[in-house]
DNA sequence: GTATAACCAAGTAATTTAATAGGAATTAAA
DNA sequence: TTTAATTCCTATTAAATTACTTGGTTATAC
């Protein structure tokens, strides 16, 4: 139940560019040593962010890459499902069907959960809007350390 | 961002023996046939859920598991989160000490959101409780088919 | 025309997953 | 007191996935 490094770096790689873009583009060799990633492997990661209509290229010298939309345009949600495929915890044929038409009862009643989990996580990347997470990491820049507390928290034993 | 067969399976097999239990012990091979999941398999997820203390064992002929709790004080999170570990769709080093404390503000916003999308699947999850499935897989039992257009809807392109 | 960039496809090492296999310990019942 | 049923425990393994690396080709500003 990970996030792979698909969307952790595809994720901070969009908010590089976000955060640093003018109406210029930006060549991915600089949002790879900017953001410590391997240039070639964040080829891959663009390739799938570009398909999906996240950003924009310009080939040839002097081109690079540029949001398609406005930050406040795109989600959270969008990037990380470009990248990571559907966010269901479970394959969708698995959600339908799965082991036959709920030939077996209990195997019909958790699609209901995975159904619960995947709405839930959805609706959260969903809600969060690149422009946020500029306006964010903008504010971090200016002082650091102030998040780091909070984001501490999630790690107690008890998530709950 | 997907659950491997050990929550999968896993949830299954207890919902099982929620269902069928009644106050004798219940061996596993019985319910890996009903089931149709490997015993030796099943038994290293039932070894992780008793460690949690969901369910206890009885050693020996006529043996078996219970669960160690009323249904209603069991939820799916619970569960989940013994058989495959934390929900969070990052390692927790991660949000907390990744690539050394904030060194770079993206990382640091990023943070932001894993810890969003954690706290909605543990809500999620902690407010399903195995009562509630065990209800619905009683009713499902009387009545096929009910449940499946409903999971059906999960699987459009668009999850949103 | 040359340097700079995006674009593309294949290969690979390491890790994880999903089991399988084989036995030891415990206990109810014959 | 033996036997059968059952949990318990550890090691091995095949397949899949992940996280890259490698080695190019194509387009374009200067």
């Amino acid at each position: 139940m990970k996030l792979s490094t698909k969307g952790r770096y595809g994720l901070r790689a969009v908010l590089d560019l976000a955060v640093h873009a003018d109406d210029e583009a930006m060549a991915l060799s600089q949002i790879a040593e900017r953001q410590s990633i391997s240039m070639n492997y964040l080829e891959q990661l663009i390739a799938k962010l570009k398909k999906a209509g996240i950003v924009t290229s310009i080939r040839g010298a002097q081109g690079g890459y540029k949001l398609a939309l406005p930050a406040e345009e795109i989600s959270v949600g969008d990037i990380l499902r470009a990248l990571e495929g559907d966010l269901s915890p479970v394959d969708c044929s698995l959600v339908t069907s799965n082991e036959g038409i709920c030939s077996n009862a209990d195997s019909c009643v958790t699609k209901y959960v995975w159904k619960r989990i995947s709405d839930s996580i959805n609706d959260a990347v969903d809600t969060i809007k690149l422009s946020e997470l500029v306006a964010e990491s903008r504010k971090v820049q200016a002082g650091i350390g102030t998040t780091d507390t909070k984001a501490k928290q999630t790690c107690g034993n008890s998530v709950k």
